[in-house]
DNA sequence: GTTCTTTCTTAAGCTATCTTAAGAGTTTTT
DNA sequence: AAAAACTCTTAAGATAGCTTAAGAAAGAAC
């Protein structure tokens, strides 16, 4: 996949939303970076901050936190086309207490605060693109705490495999569990009783 | 409380936070709407669409939804010189499925959409006020997300009391185990055992 | 293709939390 | 001041989900 097709993928992402003319596309390829992780490397880990944000071409991610008891708790999921952070480090500018993981060898576009906060002037779409964005994020993190304090586990999960049907065939189950709140054997349990 | 006591709550409220000139502060005047809720009145039930930002002059409000099987789940609580609003409605435009109710005899400020996005162009200020907001309402949601996740009740009891020890007085035990989605009965008994 | 590592399953016993139900306190209304 | 409505407590029995431990299966590395 050359970078130019990559570039490409961003753009028709963000063009499907809002707008795009020559120019802006012009304006947002040069902020662009790119990167590249194998499966298991880290793209924040607790301590950094997060001055990026980070769009998905090619591969599969996650974010999670470490408990007291060093249990793992995934946050967010990501496949092509997805967008994942640790958005609390990003826009409080504070550290980060979690982990940004690939889970798949992954390819990344990565748009720098500073540059991008500099396209939101010249380009006011790219800022309203993106304001949709962090709305999106909030209104999937009310959701999910509605989720949680209403459906048993079993719903849950069922819900997950509707929702992410493509995204529950390349992650294992226990990280699965570890999103839903539940341990990788109640999972397994849940998968067995109702099959 | 006078109208101009009530105004002065919430521009020496967002002046915390930024700078206002004078004309600033006319600006905002300008776009304010009042409004009065008896006890147990509702600002937004299911099926309205939140139009306005609402400030929290006097009194306590919460939002909460019924799930299926019409138990109750608080989302949010809020006392003096608090925002409350069904925030996934006024952002997406959407209908809301929430009801948000006066717990107290309570005064807001009304702050309605339109005029709101005429006077970011106005007092940029403003803008960058409510992206504040808006961000720390994203915050806010995650960290609840990931407690829900990673302690036991008793922790998210005793968590709520250092966070909202001033609302914890005025709202009823119920409410409270509603908003840490556990019952009042099992509340009870964990105030009794580690007390 | 064998070995090592990672992931998934099964099952038994345990614990946190829920359900139901009833009664005792509190407020609010009349 | 009495009645009505609301809120909190207590306790017994039920259940969802956890822990531990072990083995099976699948994937990755050599």
């Amino acid at each position: 996949m050359t970078t130019a097709n990559q570039i490409d993928l961003l753009i028709n992402h963000i063009n499907y939303h809002i707008e795009l003319s020559q120019y802006d596309i012009g304006k947002i390829s040069e902020v662009i970076e790119f990167k590249e992780l194998k499966k298991k490397d880290f793209l924040i880990s607790p301590g950094d901050r997060s001055n990026t944000m980070n769009f998905i071409v090619q591969g599969c991610m996650r974010s999670f936190y470490l408990d007291e008891n060093a249990q793992e708790h995934t946050l967010q999921l990501g496949i092509e086309e997805w967008w994942i952070n640790d958005l609390y480090s990003y826009l409080s500018r504070k550290e980060s207490r979690m982990y940004v993981q690939a889970l798949e060898q992954t390819k990344l576009i990565l748009l720098p605060r500073l540059k991008l906060e500099k396209l939101y002037f010249e380009v006011p779409e790219v800022s309203h693109f993106f304001r949709m964005k962090f709305q999106n994020a909030y209104v999937s993190m009310q959701e999910r705490i509605i989720n949680s304090m209403s459906d048993e586990a079993y719903e849950r999960y069922t819900d997950f495999i509707k929702t992410y049907r493509d995204i529950e065939q390349r992650v294992p189950q226990y990280i699965i569990a570890s999103y839903l709140g539940i341990t990788p054997e109640f999972l397994s349990h849940l998968r067995k009783k109702n099959s």
